[in-house]
DNA sequence: ACAAAGTGTTAGGTTTGCCTTACATTAATA
DNA sequence: TATTAATGTAAGGCAAACCTAACACTTTGT
């Protein structure tokens, strides 16, 4: 039974997310610097860069900066998106604070159907142009 | 180390919620309909009930009804709000259909923040009192 | 009441993702 | 440059959740 090479789990999904993110910023990125930033030991990291290395979304060689290949940066920029959508759902409309909205972006961003986060979006987006409604909404929970 | 008695996993989640549900419903429900349910194997329902009679969430005697105790209801009932919570909000605010409301909410329960949460009902129970607005969004996405 | 159907458990496996320990290699610096 | 620090990997383990196969027990239907 071959993997399906459409999806990743959720872990891989974070550890490319990471090295998307670190490369966005041009910040070389060592397995070390995985490890720490995900809470896992260097042998974790080194196993599940070995797989990415398999399904050909990054290129690594011990002891140098980890890249994404054209591939991975196509599967990053999808969970990033998600991420990034999700996130400003929960701060903007939902009026949730940064760092929850991050923690909770985290999680859903692996599991949530693309079709609910596009109408996400345009809610998102929707409300941007009709700004009295949220600051309603705002006042209404404020009030409370 | 002891377990957190606290928090369950998803799957456990999974298994209390449905028990719930059949409680609700008046069904009585045995580990075979959980398996079918859940589409698990009853070998793997048998071993999770054994964990949750551990963790005195249900009462449970071979090819007896499963029963929830009080504190397995406290628990059905957290997730089950939260499925609800969920569902409500992307079928009435983002116009999603029932069933995949309902997958969604599925997966997202299990990790959603409950201040999150409360927020999404809030901003459900706002939108309800204030219809132009979901109109005028339905209008948009329903225009393209 | 007894065979057939349904249900439950056990034993033994698999997979995934993490761990620690120990060791090897590379980089930094005194 | 010779240590020391940092980094990477391999081996061996563990735990959670699932599985199948085999067997035991209970319920149902004729």
């Amino acid at each position: 039974m071959t993997k399906n090479s459409k999806t990743l789990s959720s872990g891989l999904e974070d550890y490319i997310e990471t090295i998307y993110i670190a490369q966005l910023k041009n910040l070389p990125l060592k397995g070390a610097d995985l490890a720490r930033q995900l809470c896992v030991s260097r042998a974790s990291v080194s196993e599940a860069l070995a797989k990415l290395v398999a399904k050909k979304l990054i290129t690594y060689n011990s002891y140098e900066t980890i890249s994404l290949t054209q591939l991975g940066i196509e599967f990053a920029q999808n969970v990033y998106n998600k991420h990034h959508t999700l996130k400003m759902f929960f701060e903007q409309v939902l009026f949730i604070a940064p760092d929850e909205a991050g923690e909770n972006a985290c999680k859903i961003e692996h599991i949530i159907s693309q079709n609910v986060l596009n109408r996400m979006t345009e809610f998102t987006e929707f409300c941007r142009q009709n700004e009295k409604f949220l600051t309603e909404f705002k006042k209404e929970i404020t009030r409370k």
